[in-house]
DNA sequence: CGGCTTGTTGACACAGTGTCAACAAGCGCC
DNA sequence: GGCGCTTGTTGACACTGTGTCAACAAGCCG
């Protein structure tokens, strides 16, 4: 917690925005976003309050570039999926999901249920976004074409499958990495066999 | 519309309370949390702001009573299922679904993604026992039992399944209620034979 | 060592929340 | 009908948090 109570020290903007951007992320992470005032956020990086404003304009528009990085996801490594059968691949982008999902499970979970406010059109936007993209990683990994609305919609769908599914694992503690693994992919495998082709 | 301007009115307090509540659900439907202040709930009732403090203490308080109220859903008529095979039993469950969901649709979707601030204690305790209300009708309507921890957290799972995909089909339009119908038939089937069994 | 750029600060105005003593609507009693 | 009492209701007050902005000074350049 090194609050390096030293004289006024300047920084280069990309330096200083990075800087209060990572306290952001902290802060917003641990508390929601009602619980976090900018003047924790000022205070955390030992800087003052205006300063925030100066480099993230409002409090919510600070929140939504916090939620971008928590959002951000390496997303490598899933291209070279090995070129199976249907089943392993769908063995193969289950794993990774919950790899992802288990390294940043705080940030990752409470961001994509909003950390703190829903129903926001921006905040939605943003989550939106993200969803969209885990979305294509999922189509894309199980062979099918990323564009056809429809398609896209079930994708994303199953995202929030996947998304409530491992909320009971990491947060309620209620399932097994197994069962989790085994209940996405049977639905996985008869969304594809079954409701798909509707699409 | 009609703002009554009249004299100050004494009423009972049930009822003085249940006509704050109900400007107040109308209001957070409409925008969310955080752009409704208990001044627009006061002034939408033609009263005095420190009223609705009086009778709801706080502004969090009087929101969980909202959501309290969006998330109550009829419940009836589900117990009486005709007790036919599984597949049947199915999709009665989803119709009912679909059919309460589309009858409440804003309010109902928008206080089950929080309306406006997930990550709250509070908020999310209401949420999940709402979740779990419609995950026992999941239950039963299946014909399994309610209790064991890892069914139960299955039946969540797919309640978020449910929902997610309820939006896609009510907010963004990207889905037909006829495709909704088949994925979520499609799926708690799955579940059900080879998801289940593990619990 | 000046001077200048600009990163940084602190004070200001304002909006929203919660509290509380004081007010008055309307019922009951005579 | 008038009077008093209960209690629903009000408006002012103190406080916290947000956004703005003119003034300040850190550090480079000559």
């Amino acid at each position: 917690m090194s609050v390096d109570v030293g004289q006024r020290r300047r920084l280069e903007p990309d330096a200083r925005r990075e800087q209060i951007l990572l306290v952001a992320v902290r802060l917003f992470g641990e508390r929601g976003y009602a619980d976090v005032s900018t003047g924790d956020v000022a205070r955390g990086a030992g800087v003052a309050r205006g300063l925030v404003n100066h480099y993230f304009g409002t409090k919510k528009e600070l929140y939504l570039e916090v939620i971008r990085v928590m959002l951000t996801v390496p997303a490598s490594a899933l291209t070279l999926l090995p070129p199976a059968d249907l089943p392993t691949r769908a063995d193969s982008i289950v794993s990774w999901f919950l790899d992802v999902v288990s390294r940043h499970s705080t940030s990752w979970l409470g961001a994509i249920t909003a950390g703190g406010m829903a129903g926001d059109t921006d905040v939605d936007r943003v989550i939106a976004e993200a969803i969209d993209v885990a979305a294509d990683q999922v189509l894309t990994a199980v062979g099918l074409p990323v564009h056809g609305g429809a398609l896209h919609a079930m994708a994303r769908s199953y995202v929030g499958l996947a998304t409530s599914t491992a909320r009971e694992w990491l947060q309620r503690g209620d399932l097994t990495r197994a069962q989790v693994h085994k209940l996405l992919t049977a639905t996985l495998l008869t969304m594809v066999d079954q409701v798909f082709p509707d699409a």
